[in-house]
DNA sequence: CGTTGACCTTCCCATGGTGGGAAGCCCGAA
DNA sequence: TTCGGGCTTCCCACCATGGGAAGGTCAACG
């Protein structure tokens, strides 16, 4: 069993599986700045270092960001992600929280997707009716300003 | 024609139809603080003081107001408002101009929903296929971690 | 007239994610 | 040994909004 070593150099931790931060990012997509990032908010562990003070990263920390990455990827906060992570690293999780957790998340997307599409409609809606041209007159603006109109149907 | 008054008190600024920054912000739904900070970035001219500094609004900056809360709610940016409010103070605008801006913001307006309906759908989908009980296997955390699964369509 | 509560003023700080950049140290290859 | 690039920390920026402190002012009521 090797001595405990606590803080090797760059060339034995790389020997060892190791990755610098610049390594993790490009395998994980995250860029260097958010990982450290993450760790400063303590979304992850603080990596184990150098020597020189380099970051060190696992395999377990890579898998750790990518499944951070994925849950950005599909719109999750960070608290949420935090939750997710706990019931990751958590084999007695129920899958029903984590079922919900998803659930939730896809309720705040579709809302939000209405949202959008109704400022959407209202915006093709308004410039429709625009004619669009060197005129200055405008409907768009018309509505902006909050002219009365015959909201034509 | 009445002394030139730069600085008049409460209420005779009231009498010739001057309201406070709490009374705009009633008149318009934008916040005192975001009608003090629209101020400060310049996107609305600053306004008028009492005696004792207090902010006035005439019909105008209401006027104003009401235009930035209303583009607001269809999701322009301040850039876009700041380029709005231009075209709309200028007579001599064409409403292609205006026209492009609507439609350039429908268009982003377009590709975030289409970004959020993607997320929702592979949300939904996960959790479809996620069983809910109080076991821990969980086919939305296998995808978040990246396990490679027959990806059933 | 005085008190009181609501309002106004400026100023600083926080949010959420992400990026830019400076100053200084370190690594690897030529 | 030198040099380009990568690493470290630290601060600042974005966008739009809100919270709150400290202090001055207004309006209404007794």
């Amino acid at each position: 069993m090797a001595r405990h070593v606590i803080r090797p150099e760059m060339y034995e931790a790389r020997e060892q599986g190791f990755h610098n931060i610049g390594e993790a990012s490009e395998l994980t997509g995250v860029s260097s700045k958010m990982i450290r990032h993450y760790e400063g908010i303590g979304l992850i562990p603080a990596a184990s270092r150098t020597f020189a003070n380099y970051r060190l990263y696992n395999d377990a920390d890579i898998h750790r960001l990518r499944f951070i990455k994925r849950s950005r990827n599909l719109g999750f906060s960070m608290k949420q992600i935090e939750a997710l992570l706990g019931l990751w690293n958590n084999p007695g999780r129920a899958s029903a929280q984590v079922k919900k957790l998803a659930k939730a998340h896809a309720d705040e997307l579709a809302q939000k997707v209405r949202e959008l599409q109704a400022m959407q409609r209202t915006l093709e809606n308004l410039a429709k009716h625009c004619h669009g041209d060197q005129r200055p007159d405008c409907p768009i603006l018309d509505d902006l300003g909050g002219v009365e109109r015959d909201s034509c149907h």
